[in-house]
DNA sequence: CAGCCTCGTAAGCCGACGCTAACGTAAGAC
DNA sequence: GTCTTACGTTAGCGTCGGCTTACGAGGCTG
């Protein structure tokens, strides 16, 4: 049931947004929030819900804070969306040769 | 950027169960609404919803609209998951690496 | 035609979400 | 110890999204 978290935090563009900052290289909170319009604490609210719905990881580096985007927290999503993608394809087949035997 | 708006239309609890609903067998709005606890227009907007992010198709048919699901309408977020997916691998073998070389 | 079905849309309500401002906490730097 | 930096959390506000009720537009049947 993980993938729906996973959906939520994923559907917020600025979310998303962070998300993808941290794609590359791990980064503070507050080099999140430095180019962007928003405040800080929004950017670590975001961070909050992306971390609990397995995205995002914090590693306490001094003060700061570093978080990185975990390998795997999007699998699960992955998995929901091929089963999904099986079941469509298959009704589809089934369709078409429905359609074809009626001729 | 199509993938958004799947993301937007997927992390709605109900409009997912309604997808999932279509993903075997095609059926009406009617239909749709008999089994759940929410109204007729409730399930027409949602799948207004799903229908302007590509998921789902709307065929007439008499005075019914029979609503199927299309395969191929989560291929653009598939696709983004995938990109992402492999970065953060990348970034993530490369800094294992940057770890081993320290030592 | 009249009556009944199926559906989409508009108006309005209410709860959830995202944001900011303000606070308190913990870790260096001096 | 004092100051500064970096952070998380809270309270409060505005807005957006989902739901219902009520309406109007098409189609099918008698």
């Amino acid at each position: 049931m993980t993938y729906a978290s996973v959906l939520v935090a994923l559907a917020d563009p600025t979310r998303r947004a962070i998300f993808e900052s941290l794609r590359n290289r791990p980064q503070s909170v507050s080099g999140l929030a430095l180019g962007r319009t928003i405040s800080r604490p929004a950017v670590s609210q975001h961070l909050k819900v992306l971390a609990e719905a397995g995205l995002v990881k914090s590693e306490a580096r001094g003060a700061a804070n570093i978080y990185r985007a975990l390998p795997g927290g999007l699998q699960d999503l992955r998995d929901y969306l091929d089963a999904f993608w099986g079941d469509v394809l298959e009704a589809f087949a089934a369709e078409v040769a429905l359609q074809q035997r009626r001729k």
